[in-house]
DNA sequence: GTCTATATACGGATAGAC
DNA sequence: GTCTATCCGTATATAGAC
């Protein structure tokens, strides 16, 4: 699977996801018809994580976003009640929509290798395809009220577990071999993470997702198919 | 060498560095006596770095500050003439601090793979002993000003590039066999990083730097050991 | 449904007493 | 050297016109 492939199957428009947002906000969202609320919503959603990604959400103010939009203050109270309300609003539904794609990304593969590989894939590609909102979302959890930061912890859990339980059936089947399995799963977690953490970098290099994928295969491989592995106690030779 | 080790032979106490900030501040600082001026800076310094952590640096206000640190708002500004000098000088000391004992410690190590070892070690236990430090740099650096910006950059390139050229070396002396050395530092230093940015998680764990180090030098060696790796352009298999 | 104008509050910074 | 009191700008949120 490459980037382009999944891009085409996978249906994450900026429309589908107003249309989310709308539907879940229903309520307090003012505007009533679904064209103009969604086409709003869109122009909503992209200046904020824009402008947020780039000051930080608590540094933009109300005012920066209706320059960006081009809407007033009072159009833009109509599709929220409050800042937090937007925040809640697009980390909600980002949230949603990721682990959709996520479950249903890794259906398909088959044996432990297999489906480490379609993992870092899947994840990768998901991320390439929404980068301002992985940012946004890893970058503003730890502003969040303290649910909704539990919410972003166990999130951050939940991907972490789903690499080692792939790991550890590989290593039931005799294909894989690490000492710790759940310390492997963090340590691809955190390569895979770099690649919207730091994209200003790997873009300066001009390095597409799909041979960053490749990277991290060989690295994650490498990882648990090494043979021979000594325990990691703390010393693992003179040094 | 452990984290134990290097704590003990490292001197990077809380008093050295605000003496540090003192000397390099010394014209914009009101108070005359030094000690307790560095007393104060003590107090102004870990309060910054525990405030901006929780909230950030600019949700963080002056009048946050000065309850936390028990000095009202007046004496404050006896030691900084406005916040965003207050950022500059956490951010430049803290940077000096953590490039000099960075040089220091990788004149020690003797080849290529020793090399790799040490600098893994060096800059998770710095790490560790300046966490909030470290998480402060790393959070804050989008919010700086533009020439800010490019130092936080070139430092985390200059890391990288310090880790690529130890294994360059590795690969001339064949001891080293990899398929881009500079994408192989990348990946290493996402682990380094993951070290202090998702410290809850691995709290929670009761994991030391100690073992967490062993674990990322076994991860390197994997991956810049490894015999026979296909080159890693797109696709690495059918997939 | 969208706009302008404004109420209200809060944060950074300073002046001047002690 | 530290404190209290205050100025001034700016941010969120709302009321009411169009």
């Amino acid at each position: 699977m490459t980037f382009a492939q999944f891009s085409r199957q996978a249906g994450l428009s900026r429309g589908d996801i107003c249309r989310e947002i709308l539907a879940s906000h229903r309520e307090s969202i003012k505007a009533k018809k679904e064209a103009t609320a969604v086409k709003n919503l869109e122009l909503i959603f992209d200046a904020t994580l824009a402008l947020a990604n780039q000051k930080g959400f608590q540094a933009m103010t109300v005012r920066d976003l209706s320059r960006a939009t081009g809407l007033s203050m009072g159009a833009l109270y109509d599709y929220f009640t409050s800042k937090e309300e937007l925040l809640e609003m697009v980390l909600s539904t980002g949230r949603r929509v990721v682990m959709r794609l996520l479950e249903k990304g890794l259906q398909e593969a088959e044996g432990p290798v297999e489906q480490l590989r379609s993992a870092i894939r899947t994840h990768l590609f998901l991320s390439e395809a929404m980068q301002p909102f992985f940012f946004f979302a890893y970058m503003e959890a730890r502003h969040l009220g303290e649910e909704q930061k539990e919410r972003a912890k166990q999130s951050e859990l939940a991907t972490e577990r789903l690499l080692a339980e792939i790991i550890q059936r590989g290593v039931k089947a005799g294909l894989m071999a690490t000492a710790d399995h759940q310390m492997a799963a963090a340590l691809i977690k955190a390569m895979l993470q770099d690649w919207y953490l730091k994209r200003w970098k790997y873009a300066k290099r001009r390095l597409s997702v799909d041979r960053y994928a490749g990277f991290v295969e060989q690295a994650a491989l490498a990882l648990c198919l090494a043979p021979g592995l000594p325990s990691p106690c703390g010393e693992t030779s003179k040094s």
